[in-house]
DNA sequence: GGCAAATCTTTCATTAACTGTAAGTTTTAT
DNA sequence: ATAAAACTTACAGTTAATGAAAGATTTGCC
């Protein structure tokens, strides 16, 4: 098994208990590491916030409603999504699939078939793990290449450190420290205009690339990856 | 649309000649190259051959089953695979899914569903298009990134291209010629010793990987890339 | 075993790329 | 208008990749 023997964590987002209960049974009986989302308040942010491997959505819930949570999970994160849902309309599962659903299965549903199905779906995304993605930019952290549309590049160090700060706080204000810290180790005695300097030479790198986010100053704070309008919706 | 206006090519493997047609009309109508295998001798190198971007693969075919099929191309490529077929027992479908398809939907299929299956598949295979996959050895050839296990790493240019060489000629001989061509860009006036060098880089460089294949030699003709018994199984 | 050809290893100088510094320029808010 | 903040450009120190060269080791064959 690629990867170690850290197990694979599965959030499970379903509002009928009983319903919920077995499938926590049949995934701790597999050893996943299992997390249930009970409370749909703020479902999308709550099932991010775990840092799932795969994401077993059912598609009626109480408030905002399954394919909402489709569309908002997949425009944040690339995790693998499975609806499992009772609704076996084509046209339900046409819609789910175009939101960014991975997978779509209708409830009854045998537990050996959904095992297989969460399976695969981990298997295909393991090789995911070295990246950090939003909207189509991927970076691998460990070597500072960038994939954007056909494209692929290697950062410089500097450059790979301050994107890699950037997409992870995606459309959040990212302090001067923190790329100091993150540049330096430290957030003292650091040339304010050493990270300048390394900010316009990132610019101007991924100015080259296909890419519709960018990098704009905060005057008195720090910067921020302003993501592309276009791409939060569909 | 990613990765430009070319066309993604699909392999129909499938000998009923009524069903293949009608799954040729559904897919041209829908702007995809279509390719089918009508001779069931040396399927799995036929499929290969005409690298496509996806497999769609019926399971009751003469000659060798759907299932060593499966087994094989998965064993070789990375490519996606779909299994379309008339058999509805779970049983083959976990076999099949186990084996390596992707996907696997039972005959008779609405052409929507298929459809959006198959795009689905296409959409999340196209960020793979960077790469050249042997059992589990990834290069992106453009930055020279190879990606094996949890490890990453960019290799310098010279050892880039011998990797990218050996690698699209899995356990073939690949002749010093040939790599003198790709690194130096002709065959005439290079100093052998230097691809030896860079050879001998390469080798100590991967030899940090947690990779199950080598380099071997083949004395008076050029290098192999031996590939892992053991994963050539299942 | 002994020998010659082929292959491998190590070291070194050259070249190219990344980096922070410094100095000067432009933008922004009030 | 002005002062602070941010940006740009050029430059020099450092590091990494490369091929050449020389010597060591392995291989096939008698």
């Amino acid at each position: 098994m690629e990867g170690g023997s850290i197990l694979k964590k599965i959030v499970i987002v379903e509002d009928d208990i009983l319903v919920r209960e077995e499938l926590v049974s049949i995934f701790m009986r597999e050893k996943y590491d299992i997390c249930c989302i009970t409370c749909f308040l703020h479902t999308s942010e709550d099932i991010l916030k775990e840092s799932p491997d795969l994401v077993l959505l059912d598609l009626n819930l109480p408030g905002a409603t399954g394919f909402e949570l489709c569309k908002t999970v997949r425009q944040k994160s690339c995790v693998p999504l499975l609806v499992l849902t009772s609704r076996d309309q084509l046209r339900d599962e046409l819609h789910a699939l175009r939101l960014g659903a991975d997978e779509y299965l209708t409830k009854p549903c045998h537990k050996d078939r959904l095992l297989a199905r969460v399976s695969n779906l981990l298997r295909r995304y393991e090789d995911r793990s070295h990246f950090i993605e939003i909207q189509g930019v991927r970076l691998d952290w460990k070597t500072h290449t960038m994939y954007v549309g056909d494209q692929s590049i290697v950062l410089p160090e500097n450059q790979g450190k301050i994107m890699e700060l950037l997409l992870l706080h995606p459309d959040e204000i990212v302090t001067k420290e923190m790329f100091f810290q993150k540049l330096w180790g430290t957030t003292k005695y650091v040339d304010e205009n050493a990270l300048q300097v390394n900010m316009t030479r990132l610019k101007k790198t991924i100015s080259t690339l296909p890419m519709n986010q960018r990098i704009v100053t905060i005057r008195g704070e720090g910067y921020r990856l302003l993501l592309s309008e276009e791409m939060k919706h569909d």
